[in-house]
Formats: C-alpha cells, sequence, structure tokens
RNA sequence: GGGCCGGUAGCUCAACGGUAGAGCAGGGGCCUUUUAAGCCCUUGGUUGUGGGUUCGAGUCCCACCCGGCUCACCA
C-alpha cells in the first residue's frame, strides 16, 4: 500500500496535518518536499474518509540571521530581530521580510499546485495571546526543559538558564537576549552584545512578562506548542530534525513531559538535492522553489515528489536528464494507470501515485491517465524547428482532436520545454546551427557525401530556392542524380550545419537560413 | 561518534519475499522526395562483502566495506 493510504489507515478520528517554515533566506525546491508530502497525507486522509484539515505556518518570530538579504546597513539593525519585524527588501510591498519572502514568493508555488493549507503566522499567535499558557507553563517547568535537553540530546543548560527568548525593548533584537529569574509573572533580561556571533545586541537589561508577543518560545518548545495549541496530529520534518536526540527528539519530549501533551506522528523526509550535491542557496541557480516550477509543471513537481518514497534522497540535477527523464516517467506511469501496457518495473502503488500527483484531489483519475500527452523531448526539438505548427502535429499523432484537458497539458509542456531549452537542456538537445565555423563532423563524411555537397552547392547558387518545398526538392533530386541515396544526403546535411548526423527537415532548415550563408557552407564543408 | 539513505548492465536508475528489468550508450537492420526528431532486433549481471531466516532473498535479520547527506551551537 502507498505509505500516505497506509498512514490513513492507521488513524483513528479527526486528524490535523501541520508543516511550517522558517522563513530566513530563499525557498529553494527542497523546502517542497515537505509541503507537497502533507499535501499527499491530507488528500490519503480525506479520501479514506478521516476528517482532516491542513495547517502550514511560518515561524516568523525566528531571529533574522541570514544577512545574504540585506542592504549593509540593515545588517546591524536587524540581524537578531524576528522576522516579522525585519523590513521587506526594498522593492517589494510586503508589510515585513518573511511575508516577503514566504508569503509573496513561496505560497505563489502552492496554488498551481493544488494545494491549499490553512495559513497562519507564528508572531500573530503569539501576539494573540495564544501561546502564553504554553510560555508560563514552559517557565514553571524550566527544570523538566533542562532535564530533557540534557537526557535527550547531552545538552547542558546552566540552572538559571529559562526557556524564553526575550524581545528587548530597547533594539527590538530577539536573538540577543538573555532571559533569568522567572517571578511567575516576569522575567529579567539582557541583552547581549556577545551572545551569538552574527548580531549585537544593545546591552539593556530589563524585566518584562514574556507574554503577547513580548518573547518567544525556543525552538524546539515552540514546535510542542504549536501541536499542543493547534492539535496537530501529523506532521513530517526533515531528516536534519528526526536524527536521533535531535530536534524532533526534543521536542516530542517536551511535548509530553511539559504541556503534557502526545506529539503528532511523524513521516521523515530526506532531501533533495541537486546534481548529487546538496543544495546550496548561494549557488542560487536552478535551486530556487519558484525557477524549478517555471521548468516542471505542477503534475511533474508533485510527482517529482511523490514517486520515491519519502526517506529516500532525491537526486534533481536541472542540467542532467532528470527533468525529461521525469516526464517520460510520469507518462509511463499515466500510461499504466489507463492500463496500457509499459516497458520497464512498476512501483506498488503506480495508480497511487499517480492520482496524488494529479492537481486537485477531484479530478477523473482514470480520464487524466488516458489523456494524450507529448513527449517531452519530442516536444523540445519540434519547438527549435522553424515552421512547426505544434498544435497541428500533436493532433496528427494523437489522430483525433485534442480535449481541453489535453491541450492544456500540451501548452503547459510547451512552455516547460522553453524553460528547459534556455535554461538548462544539454547541448545535444539543443539544436543549433553552428554558424562560427564548419562542424569537424564534416571530416568524418566520405568522398561522395562532399562531392554531394559541393554539386548541392552549385545547384542552389544557380536555382536559388526559397521555399523548404524547393530546397527539399532540390536535396532529393541531387541526391537521386548522384546516386547517393537520400538517408547518407541528409546525413551530409546535417553535418555540415548541425555537426550532428540528424536533425529536422532539412529543406525546411535550410530555407530558414540566409541563401548566402547556405551555399557558403556547402562550399566549405565540400572543402573540409 | 550518533542518525538516515544508497551500492543492481558501460552510464542513470527500476523491481508487493516469487522467472533480475528499462532508458541511454554499444552492435545490427529498416528510407526514392520524409514524424531518421522515427521504428525493429540485439550484446550486456556472481544485485558491495560474509553469514543467517525461508520452499524461495536485490528485497527480511546480523556483521563488515565503500559513498553521500545529516546531527552533535542555534533555529
Amino acid at each position: 500500500m502507498y505509505w500516505a493510504d497506509e498512514l490513513a489507515a492507521s488513524v483513528s478520528g479527526p486528524q490535523v496535518v501541520n508543516d511550517s517554515k522558517s522563513p530566513s533566506g530563499t525557498v529553494h525546491v527542497g523546502s517542497l518536499r515537505g509541503v507537497v508530502l502533507h499535501d499527499a497525507i491530507h488528500r490519503a486522509l480525506l479520501g479514506a474518509g478521516v476528517p482532516s484539515t491542513f495547517l502550514y505556518g511560518v515561524d516568523d518570530m525566528d531571529a533574522m540571521d541570514s544577512q545574504a538579504k540585506l542592504t549593509p546597513d540593515a545588517i546591524d539593525k536587524y540581524m537578531g530581530a524576528p522576522l516579522s519585524r525585519v523590513p521587506a527588501p526594498e522593492g517589494s510591498t510586503a508589510a515585513n521580510y518573511a511575508r516577503h519572502f514566504v508569503g509573496e514568493i513561496f505560497f505563489r508555488t502552492f496554488e498551481p499546485l493544488g494545494i491549499k493549507p490553512e495559513f497562519y503566522w507564528v508572531s500573530e499567535l503569539y501576539a494573540a495571546g495564544k501561546l502564553d499558557s504554553y510560555v508560563k507553563l514552559a517557565l514553571d517547568r524550566a527544570d523538566r526543559v533542562r532535564d530533557i535537553y540534557m537526557r535527550v540530546s547531552h545538552v547542558d543548560r546552566p540552572e538559571i538558564w529559562l526557556p524564553i527568548q526575550v524581545i528587548c525593548e530597547q533594539c527590538g533584537k530577539i536573538g540577543t537576549t538573555y532571559a533569568t529569574d522567572w517571578d511567575g509573572a516576569t522575567v529579567a533580561y539582557q541583552c547581549k552584545p556577545d551572545m551569538v556571533s552574527w548580531a549585537r545586541g544593545c546591552g539593556h537589561e530589563g524585566r518584562v512578562a514574556p507574554m503577547g508577543g513580548q518573547a518567544k518560545l525556543p525552538w524546539n518548545l515552540e514546535w510542542a506548542a504549536k501541536w499542543g495549541l493547534l492539535g496537530v496530529t501529523v506532521e513530517g520534518c526533515g531528516k536534519d530534525l528526526a536524527t536521533a536526540g535531535g530536534s524532533r527528539d526534543r521536542s516530542d519530549a517536551i511535548s509530553r513531559e511539559v504541556f503534557e501533551v502526545e506529539p503528532p506522528r511523524n513521516v521523515t523526509y530526506e532531501f533533495l538535492n541537486i546534481g548529487g550535491k546538496k543544495m546550496s542557496t548561494s549557488k542560487g541557480q536552478g535551486a530556487a522553489a519558484h525557477t524549478i516550477a517555471e521548468v516542471l509543471p505542477p503534475e511533474q513537481l508533485r510527482f517529482l515528489f511523490l514517486r520515491p518514497r519519502p526517506n529516500q534522497v532525491i537526486d534533481f540535477d536541472p542540467e542532467g536528464d532528470t527533468i525529461p527523464r521525469l516526464f517520460d516517467e510520469f507518462d509511463r506511469i499515466a500510461a499504466a494507470t489507463a492500463g496500457r501496457e509499459v516497458k520497464g518495473e512498476l512501483p506498488a502503488d503506480h495508480e497511487r501515485v499517480f492520482a496524488y500527483s494529479l492537481v486537485g484531489s477531484g479530478r477523473d483519475v482514470a480520464a487524466a491517465a488516458a489523456a494524450f500527452r507529448p513527449a517531452f523531448a519530442h516536444l523540445a526539438l519540434l519547438l527549435q524547428i522553424p515552421g512547426v505548427d505544434i498544435a497541428d502535429r500533436m493532433q496528427a499523432e494523437k489522430g483525433a482532436p485534442l480535449t481541453e484537458f489535453e491541450a492544456a497539458v500540451l501548452a503547459e509542456r510547451i512552455a516547460a520545454a522553453r524553460a528547459w531549452l534556455e535554461s538548462y537542456a544539454p547541448d545535444r538537445a539543443r539544436l543549433a546551427v553552428r554558424r562560427d565555423a564548419v562542424p569537424e563532423e564534416v571530416t568524418a563524411l566520405d568522398e561522395a557525401q562532399h562531392s554531394y555537397l559541393a554539386a548541392l552547392a552549385e545547384a542552389a547558387a544557380d536555382e536559388k530556392p526559397v521555399s523548404g518545398d524547393a530546397w527539399q526538392t532540390l536535396i532529393f533530386r541531387l541526391a537521386t542524380e548522384t546516386e547517393l541515396g537520400a538517408g547518407r544526403a541528409f546525413g551530409a546535411l546535417y553535418a555540415a550545419f548541425l555537426g550532428r548526423s540528424n536533425g529536422p527537415r532539412a529543406g525546411w532548415l535550410l530555407a530558414s537560413l540566409e541563401p548566402d550563408f547556405v551555399v557558403e557552407r556547402l562550399r566549405a564543408a565540400a572543402r573540409a
């Protein structure tokens, strides 16, 4: 059984699925894995008749700790401040930094994927006082928290340490304060200049009631507090958090022992690597979620994450064959789901994988599976040939007019193929006329082919064919006259202009180039 | 050091415990005005190593070797 269905079959009662994101930097594709997985869980629950709510929270009370996106003068002022209080980058209309990066950019990728969670912002939960009871519990039971840190993770907190992070009343930073002395209503705190290396505190000291948004719980406690407050029953997390003695273990223990709430079911998921290496935000290119979304239509993007098991690493190399292969594999699974015979082995639950990859849970899976889908690589090549009516060609391939759905798929794939050709496609997928020089592949041609090129050059100079048809006729006529044969004649042409052994309909290709260039190249290639 | 994932054809990968497969690459074949941007055929394997469970193991268990990521400060 598919893992999400298995999970759905094993729970009882209404479920609350939660996922969250700390918005401190650019959001890359890997971040989408959790989103898609949680959506699949949510859909599996609903499909099994289990009432389910899907929540998505933004941890925007976290301290700003990435200066990559700040201007130099803003670094000093805002590093260490809660993300909800850091201004958005210049030019953005968003209310703050978190709203900009998550609200304006990341969330935009959700909708096309058919993912519609209920969004919430943690800073608002604090401001509304909804987490106050958890803050109080954590402070009252600080000794238990310290014990858990020690026992679960071997992290030693001094006795005066308190599980609370106060926002400095003077400089507004949260990453630089150290709180002590909980008296049941207020804590003392110091805003330390050297608390952390990445931000400088102002030195202010004071007492404050850590309620109503004046302070936040440290990460592990905040996580557990959200579970309690929102009644979360299922929440997966990346393997970095799920490691033994790591974040998840600490939060689970805090949930049970400090807040006395059973933690949610976990689904640990692996990372997505780019070209075998871990994703690097600094490298930028190819990693940002919204960039990949341009090259992969929603169904393929969902499929990317749903085809492998959650705990399997995904290697995504946009410059390799990952993208075309993803389309082909999707189409293969679709064909299998439609009951057609396919080559190769299928995953055990291919029809479930296919269904969950579709955008929108209400869709007719059988009809979607049976729909005509043009092969991605084929499309990418057709796009590069001058004068091809793709819609026409596709209709001919299918043998019937495209349905509205199929036309939409086609449009989606054309856009994706264009984007792919522009940014990631390897040279061998690109059809480029070698304008600079005669391709060296020409030297591999035999004497008959060289004479053919010479003969064609002279015939072309003489007859000046203009249309694709005229060129095509000429090409064939000479191939026959010289007894070279069409195959080898075309091979010679492709070598001379493209440096490859095959290519698009040669007549139309040559007709799309300047006549002088064509004749000159034919002559040069004949001599090569 | 702990955790997770992987090691299967030359390459990239697939395979509810039930005859080890696909794509690409390689080899062979198929065009007289063209979906050769295609199609057909084909070579290729001691599934990292050693044990164990089983009628049966790529798959489950144990140990080990190699590689990758991750955690161990913060979130």
